[in-house]
RNA sequence: GGUCCAUUGGUCUAGUUGGUUUAGGACGCAUCCCUGUCACGGAUGAGAUCACGCGUUCGAGUCGCGUAUGGACCGCCA
């Protein structure tokens, strides 16, 4: 039997025509010599009919078959005598004549069904059969269309899909590498790449002009629920092309992704944003500008108060007192919810939160004699009415940022601040170019090394002079608070890239092992250039409305990097590992428990 | 590397302050009845050493400690 069509697109224009399905049992309900079976596959659902009178031998099997059991049907599509409005089908179903069963099942371990009960752990496990869920299975349909517009769209923009390495060299700087023995060269490893950079680079050097690719990127850092250790970028790169043209590029694959997924015409240009703004007044360097209640700088107020608390911090180098002014919000928290997010924001090192409710005849709350003084100047800044409520953050630059940029978003959930049909993309611009590591305690790039700075910037880099003060000519674009992309132009000057690898403390002979065909690229001419990579999996994430990344991922590793349906990562045979003169420590870490 | 939370039939869960609980329910599963259901309905039934170990106690699913697993977060993710 051939089919005729998928079972989720059998129509009301068939009625009374012969088809020929093949699906999964979805439900089975039993009436003694009638039975309605739902058949599923990957487009939908429709119901069959079988009646015990008219066609035994397909009576048979149905009532044999069971939840999740393939068959092949071939019956007659008619018209119901009652209409089922839940159902995309529910006019209609189809008069089986013929059955067979192509495929019995163990009972599933949960149902098949978009609200599942089964909780992510066991949906992973058995993910061939989480996938059947119809709404995974729209996940996996907006990924590959995504996908394909991507590809439209650069191809129509005279981009060539270039493939490059999986295995590749390990560089010093960013996430840790995956590594991959050599069995020729004993001691030896290549990397997997964290993002196709220096390939992309080099194929500008090679004149490709215009490059874009769906690479496959791997960085072993520890995961989250929008992180995994595998993800796919959009990579693109384009020569003698500036800042602004490659923002327009970018601009018009998302105004036609908006538009064919969403049906939405977005606005271009984006707005650009520039990083010190963002920080000052939404607390990170990803703003969700779907709502206000920005954070505002007090710190001169209480420079001479007598309120320690603040006029301490005030009176400290880069330290600030700072506010949010949450509308009418009084009444929406109690003191303890705030001394829950006192206690969440100690995780940013903050010392404590401090708030007042804004009444009739002046503040109440913890602090609200303290700062009685300022009060007016306080309220007009924040902009603050009665029934508001004001929480103040006082400490160094990032611990203000980081808690106040937490509770504005925290709030804005809580209060339905955001909606989420709406699509904020924007630039964030005028990025530092170095970042001061605590950890290595040395400057590290805040982008990567081969990010040009600003032109007027680069007397930065000379000895005595602050690097901190250098801006880099790199933008991320940023969707409703999240991260979906970035880039930069890039170095293309050799005696530069030197200065920058020198202010980041590498030898010269450290940077022509690490990087030595990077620069060389460079020696032989390297145009003008710069680029941009997308997360795609966050981008799908994000238009999907999906909960976690791992909902957007095929088979998506868990929390502690295991991929619990084939148990990666395993152990290998110690012939295996002789071949690639590996010895290893058995007495060191954990053994994966599921492999 | 660190902090916090969770773990009870196949699945999701209830289980107060430790004591009539033979560990309850829903879904699923099995058998039977049923010709218009669509989360079909009805009847009957099977299925759990309460993650593991040690401890406290007359008594532990319940309290403590440890381990394991899962999840969230900090660090990390140029």
């Amino acid at each position: 039997m051939k089919r005729t069509n998928y079972v989720g697109r059998t129509s009301e224009k068939q009625i009374g025509q012969e088809v020929v399905l093949k699906g999964w049992v979805a439900s089975r309900r039993s009436f003694g010599g009638l039975i309605f079976i739902d058949l599923r596959d990957r487009e939908g659902i429709v119901q069959l009919v079988f009646d015990e009178k008219k066609y035994p031998e397909a009576f048979k099997v149905a009532n044999e078959v069971r939840n999740e059991y393939i068959i092949e049907v071939r019956g007659v599509v008619r018209k119901r005598a009652e209409v089922n409005p839940d159902m995309e089908t529910g006019t209609i179903e189809v008069e089986v004549e013929e059955a067979n069963q192509l495929a019995t099942s163990m009972t599933p371990p949960f149902s098949v069904k978009d609200d599942t009960e089964a909780n992510e752990e066991m949906r992973l496990k058995y993910r061939f059969i989480d996938l059947r869920r119809p709404k995974m299975m729209k996940y996996l349909k907006l990924r590959s269309k995504m996908t394909s517009i991507v590809h439209r769209y650069f191809d129509n923009h005279d981009f060539l899909d270039v493939e490059t390495p999986d295995l590749t060299r390990s560089t010093p700087e960013g996430a840790r590498d995956f590594l991959v023995p050599s069995r020729t060269y004993p001691g030896h490893f290549y990397a997997l790449p964290q993002s196709p950079q220096l390939f992309k680079q080099l194929l500008m050097a090679a004149g490709v002009d215009r490059y874009y690719q769906m690479a496959r990127c791997f960085r072993d850092e520890d995961l989250r629920g929008d992180r995994q250790p595998e993800f796919t970028q959009i990579d693109m790169e384009m020569s003698f092309a500036s800042a602004e043209e490659i923002q327009e590029t970018t601009e018009g694959l998302i105004k036609m992704m908006m538009k064919e997924i969403k049906g939405i015409d977005i606005k271009t240009p984006f707005p650009r944003m520039k990083w010190q703004y963002a920080m000052d007044k939404y607390g990170t360097d990803k703003p969700d500008t779907r709502f206000e209640m920005l954070i505002e700088d007090l710190t001169d107020l209480f420079k001479n108060s007598s309120f320690k608390l603040f006029a301490n911090e005030a009176n400290q180098e880069r330290h600030f007192v700072r506010a949010i002014c949450v509308p009418q919000g009084a009444e929406k928290y109690s003191r303890k919810d705030l001394e829950e997010k006192e206690e969440y924001i100690k995780r940013y090192h903050a010392k404590g939160l401090a708030w007042v409710k804004v009444g009739a005849n002046g503040y109440t709350g913890t602090i609200a004699d303290q700062i009685s003084d300022q009060a007016e100047e306080i309220n007009k800044r924040l902009g603050a009415h009665e029934g508001d409520l004001i929480i103040f953050v006082a400490g160094s630059f990032q611990v203000v940022c980081d808690s106040l940029g937490w509770i504005r978003r925290k709030i804005g959930h809580e209060m339905h601040m955001m909606n989420k049909d709406q699509w904020n993309y924007m630039w964030l611009v005028d990025w530092p170019m170095f970042e001061y590591d605590e950890g290595w305690g040395r400057w590290i790039a805040a982008h990567h090394p081969f990010t040009m700075l600003n032109p007027e910037d680069l007397h930065y880099l000379n000895d005595g002079e602050d690097p901190h003060k250098a801006h880099a000519q790199s933008y991320d674009i940023i969707l409703n608070g999240q991260e979906i992309g970035g880039g930069s132009i890039r170095v293309h000057d050799p005696k530069i890239q030197e200065k920058i690898f020198k202010a980041l403390g590498y030898s010269k002979e450290e940077a022509n092992t690490r990087f030595g065909f990077l620069i060389k690229g460079l020696e032989y001419g390297m145009p003008p250039e710069g680029g941009l990579a997308f997360g795609f999996d966050r981008w799908v994430l994000m238009l999907a409305h999906a909960n976690s990344i791992r909902d957007v991922v095929p088979f998506p590793k868990n929390s502690k990097g295991i991929e619990p349906m084939t148990a990666a990562p395993g152990t290998v045979s110690q012939g295996q590992l002789d071949e690639l003169h590996i010895a290893v420590n058995k007495n060191t870490g954990h053994v994966n428990p599921k492999d």
